[in-house]
DNA sequence: GTAACTCGTTCACTTTAGTTAAGAAATGAA
DNA sequence: TTCATTTCTTAACTAAAGTGAACGAGTTAC
């Protein structure tokens, strides 16, 4: 479990055992059940999260609706934009899986910023990583149509398919759930052919 | 113009003189005219912008038509995906008026940042501000119409409808141009009533 | 066990974007 | 200026998503 973090943080620095220790030190893994709410629309938090195993999810509430913007699964890092803007959440985060994480908070970093700056490194590499891949992602959101999105959901996220219900990943694909089960139907025909 | 710079900067971290000093002795600045292409397709590139003064598209070319995916203008950071993946760009950056910029590259920012470290926590925040405005940029994409992202960018970017064509802001709207003229024309006949 | 809910699907109907084509208006080059 | 190109708009048609409603299957609560 705790090699998990390490190898994810090793693709951005490497750890003196020192600095390995003063992380696990912290505290930071946490088991959390499915349906546990980590963060509710008008709460201030200042909690990232480290998915080791399970599932999590992001989503607004709009006209009685829930928004699903995304899904974090393993390997994952989550920041909400309230962390970041130092004001009250739209977003609720909520667990999709029982699933275990680590849960961080900015105060805890800057004090790891203190004895470790590597740290403020490894944070400014995976903010633009995350950044770069999410352009991608935007990007190639905005040029297809909700046929091409789900499909492109089938090559990269199959596994989400099979975790998370039909109405989430509908609104996460930006469109109906109706919508998504006409879709599918018509995928199916056309593979008959 | 260097104050614009220096006050940008002071929104993250603040600046000693002789630090100011080191970046001016960067030759930062630069102005390039209108139609300029600042990165090209499958070029590699470490170069990132920071707008001054004037207006830059980045977009890419999918089955021959461009895609644009966002404009940039005053005091608007850009760093190509390209820059951070260290990869060949499928972008194009292209300038849309006669524009003043400063351009960095990795280069000189790791020197920089050897002299100044608080240099990576400016990236660092600044690429976590940009990771969250973009977030939630993406999310109301998601969850909007095309009639409704016109509406909302006629709010928030109102000048971008005077300094760019018509056919360029319809893909950053993720449709095509016959569709953005009659989205217009919809809502001039509903203005009406 | 049954009632109440949620979830996924299907259907009919409406609305809107994509497509193809044509023409008018603006821009640029010779 | 004139010709050519690009840009914007309009129109007719097609395809697909939104909407509202209904239904069965599965789940939860009492």
């Amino acid at each position: 479990m705790q090699n998990t973090l390490f190898d994810f943080i090793a693709k951005y620095v490497s750890l003196t055992e020192d600095e390995q220790n003063v992380l696990l030190s912290l505290d930071l893994f946490h088991s959390v059940k499915k349906g546990t709410i980590l963060l509710a629309e008008g709460q201030k938090s200042k909690n990232s999260y480290f998915i080791l195993k399970g599932c999590i999810r992001t989503y607004y509430v709009l006209d009685g609706e829930e928004k699903t913007t995304a899904f974090y699964t393993e390997m994952d890092v989550l920041t909400p934009p309230c962390v970041t803007s130092k004001t009250p959440s739209d977003y609720y985060v909520s667990c999709v899986e029982d699933s275990i994480l680590t849960v961080s908070n900015t105060d805890m970093e800057v004090e790891v910023n203190s004895k470790f700056p590597k740290f403020d490194i490894m944070c400014k590499l995976l903010a633009e990583e995350l950044l770069a891949k999410q352009r991608i992602d935007f990007d190639e959101f905005k040029n297809s149509s909700p046929e091409q999105r789900y499909l492109n959901l089938i090559q990269k996220r199959p596994d989400l398919l099979q975790r998370v219900p039909q109405h989430q990943l509908a609104s996460y694909l930006g469109i109906k759930p109706q919508s998504l089960s006409r879709l599918r139907a018509r995928i199916t025909e056309k593979d008959k052919e």
